[in-house]
DNA sequence: AACATAATCGCAAACGTTTGCAAAAAAAAT
DNA sequence: ATTTTTTTTGCAAACGTTTGCGATTATGTT
């Protein structure tokens, strides 16, 4: 069976398109009695209007388009489960795109997002993404781009990020007040911004203290396991460690296990999270909070604001508190 | 700027609009000479098809829907992005909606999918979703709807589950197979058919030895942990825990990271998992697969099954098979 | 009864495509 | 040069809505 239209709806009641849309929208100029009859048909119809055909008419798709590198992610998920949920009160859907880390498939959900006529994009660039020109020339097209997390480093454009620098510090400062005197700090991907970000904020909030501070680089939490293991199984090891992401999290608790080190006691933990990898061990770690939920909310609500007119470049950061565990 | 459309480049050009439109799908009426102008001009106006105008001119909007419970969710976000991947390789966009365990939200999205004319739909129910009736109605407006992983009890419909039975008989024989005297079994929402299942297949191979089985039944990780440090600080104390969940493991692990209780000499373990969190542990956890990704590709492939016109009902199960750790 | 006003409704164009069919132009055959 | 064939292009309708404006009908005022 094929789907009632307004047409056909119009067609049964002999009355003209234009009085069924506007009955069924309740417009002041029909009378109680044709909306009556009107709404009555349509439901037991089950019209549901065709959201194509709208669009089109409108000009407004009332969607939304999220980029990510990919959605089955710790951060990712969380960040667009609350846009999600954020844009469903608001009337608008979601288009959700991964890109796999290639920069190719990327440009492709670009344009898909174009072709769909989206109201606005949500995008966390690749590792690897150099050239955002395509990016930010949807502008043109009067399509705002809100980059989030990744950001392009340079660029004027409008981000939402985390105060990766803030939550540095505090994380440097809650190991200094511990008087901690053996720190292993490890980082992500060196090329992405915001490992730099946060590796320069660390390293200069524990400069008086430089030389308690090694560092490492790790890209999955395969590898944040093997460095654990082997730095935390030297003779003079480390007496805290922190991670930069809760993969890295993920991977030195393992390496802690495995050497059958106990928290606090034999090393401290401290740690970036997005919050729920902390609560799964015992004793719970200490981290400062990089909320992806959060981080979505803010993206989304400065979305609504461009939409509404405030369309200069902005760049916004998400303050980051420090939650308490019993790891340091 | 407003977006380039077919009309604009036929003005432009002084061509028809349906000779532009021909061109630049490289219809064998149009010559050579006046492809080539269409497709530059085209390219530096930066063409790009309006995707509603083709839906609604074509009926056909190249679009699925994707109803869960929850995005943020160690097994639906690997479903999700399996069938995203398979989804963009053929053409075809998802619109992905949460119904945050709420039934009235959860209709909603139902209708939000049928205004979009999706080819198809995915969704996994919520536990308390009772009615399945307006789901079933879709297929009146040819609309295919497969449930996975928690799906409808009794009803006839188009079901790709995992092979939960199976599963659970492995896992019983693996704790038979190592001798174990008392097991604690941890199970979820009593209510759900997929907890049912398991449970049931669970004891029933165990049922020359049912007096060794303990069950128990949580509904978040909070609750596992509770249960789990309560049972495993009994003085006769469970030797091995089966956990029906990933959610249910990470509980019960940090119960044993708390109780500082060795693997698998002080207590065996054994779980059902979508396959990420068991490699978190040291040492790693002997689990049945439970692979969200895997069972996005099965649904995805039922989907174009379906759509390519094998229409009648079908249950379809992935198989499972035990990934060993060092856990039991 | 005649008119002004207010309440209802319908016409038709537009949004940006696709596509069957007819028309025009070019090429080929007589 | 005329006709036939082939190649190339354009017309117009349709998909399902929304909306400005004009038309019709009902109501109210003298």
């Amino acid at each position: 069976m094929t789907s009632t239209t307004l047409k056909k709806i119009s067609e049964v009641l002999g009355l003209s398109i234009s009085t069924v849309s506007r009955a069924l929208k309740n417009h002041p100029d029909i009378s109680e009695k044709t909306k009556q009859i009107v709404i009555e048909l349509a439901t037991t119809l089950d019209y549901e209007p065709n959201a194509n055909a709208i669009h089109l008419r409108t000009k407004n798709s009332k969607v939304f388009g999220v980029i990510v590198p990919s959605i089955s992610n710790f951060f990712y998920d969380s960040f667009i489960a609350s846009v999600e949920e954020e844009s469903r009160k608001m009337g608008y859907s979601l288009i959700i795109l991964q890109s796999s880390d290639n920069t190719e498939i990327e440009l492709n959900n670009l344009k898909l997002c174009r072709q769909n006529r989206v109201n606005g994009i949500f995008v966390c660039i690749t590792p690897s993404t150099q050239n955002i020109q395509p990016f930010l020339r949807l502008s043109e097209f009067n399509i705002p781009v809100i980059f989030f997390d990744k950001v392009p480093e340079f660029e004027a454009c409008n981000k939402v990020c985390l105060a990766d620098t803030q939550a540095a510090i505090i994380a440097a400062n809650t190991i200094l007040s511990k008087n901690k005197k053996k720190v292993l700090g490890i980082f992500g991907n060196k090329n992405m911004s915001i490992t730099k970000k946060r590796l320069h904020a660390f390293e200069d909030a524990l400069k008086l203290k430089k030389n308690i501070l090694h560092v490492e680089h790790a890209h999955s939490n395969e590898e944040a396991h093997a460095i654990s293991k082997q730095q935390l199984s030297l003779k003079y090891k480390p007496d805290t460690v922190f991670c930069m992401s809760d993969e890295i999290l993920a991977g030195t608790m393992k390496a802690i296990q495995e050497l059958h080190l106990n928290i606090p006691k034999d090393v401290a933990i401290i740690s970036m999270s997005n919050g729920f990898f902390p609560k799964l061990y015992y004793p719970e770690i200490t981290y400062v909070e990089t909320s992806g939920y959060k981080l979505g909310q803010l993206a989304f609500s400065r979305m609504m604001s461009y939409l509404a007119g405030s369309t200069f470049m902005q760049e916004l950061t998400l303050d980051c508190i420090l939650i308490e565990g019993q790891s340091i």
